[in-house]
DNA sequence: CTTATAAATGGAAATGATTATCATTAACGT
DNA sequence: ACGTTAATGATAATCATTTCCATTTATAAG
């Protein structure tokens, strides 16, 4: 946990009201540096041994906190269980959208085709916002399918 | 429940498998008769004054049944509680994507832009099937916002 | 039309992710 | 260093969905 690039959030944070913690910093830190899409209970286990005082509740509340603040990502792939991804940001822009397997639960980010999704995309948007006097804030793509691995089995 | 259109999906039924009973006849029926997005309590509610005897555990049950049979869809809106509606077929031809107003959750179903997104669908479905090795049964495209009323509340 | 059989059902209990409660601890402006 | 107030963690509660299992029913065969 450096302290050269990895505190640039704290400003957002204290500008919020909310505090700088262990184990917010702890979170963070440890989403910032996967490309994985963790569940709370991933988070949770994967941090526990390193800092056995943070518990599963303020894992999630934690959580909601970072989501609120757009420094993550929550996203649903279908089994009743929330991942949280970092979110994209001028640092590390990594746009993507994501391609998940129905059998396995593997998930792969994609970026093919994203600008030409971005275009439309905003371009929908416009159209509902104003069709439909919608105050669009978010959208959400992704393709299901069977895994190469998965699709085999079955 | 007359017997001129609406049992065309026996056949499929019985394919596959299934019987045909009164619960799975009554939830297709009215799932085909609306176009509201409707939770399994939502309809266990509103069939129980027709069929006291149709019990929530069923209608969980004969929704998977129906979904697996492609006959309807489930869409999960971000509030931990799934609805379903009547897939599209060649007879209801209704293709839309969702735009979810996350203040009261009212769903509207667009068609606009929908040929453009389709296409891009399409071209990108097979690009990713290629090359990711994925076999694409399914996509999910929907937006989030606030919708008129919601807005001005916050 | 009966009968046999395996699928379907319903009610109760179990599950599993997430949230609420509340007494204790810790962040941070002063 | 201190006091205020947000944050925490352990436990209990919630709530949608599933599992269990004894009973019922759809359907194929006679």
């Amino acid at each position: 946990m450096k302290c050269k690039d990895s505190q640039w959030w704290h400003g957002k944070f204290r500008g919020c009201g909310y505090r700088v913690t262990i184990a917010r910093e702890a979170i963070l830190d440890m989403l910032a540096k996967t490309d994985k899409h963790m569940s709370a209970e991933d988070i949770y286990m994967k941090l526990h041994p390193v800092y056995p005082n943070i518990g599963l509740t303020t894992v999630y509340r934690t959580l909601e906190v970072l989501s609120n603040l757009a420094l993550i990502f929550k996203l649903d792939i279908g089994d009743g269980r929330a991942r949280y991804e970092l979110a994209e940001s001028p640092k590390k822009p990594n746009h993507h959208h994501h391609l998940v397997c129905t059998g396995c639960r593997k998930i792969v980010d994609y970026s093919d085709f994203i600008d030409q999704e971005i275009k439309l995309l905003q371009e929908t948007e416009k159209e509902l916002s104003e069709k439909y006097n919608f105050k669009i804030t978010n959208h959400l793509i992704q393709f299901y399918g069977l895994c190469g691995s998965c699709a085999s089995k079955s």
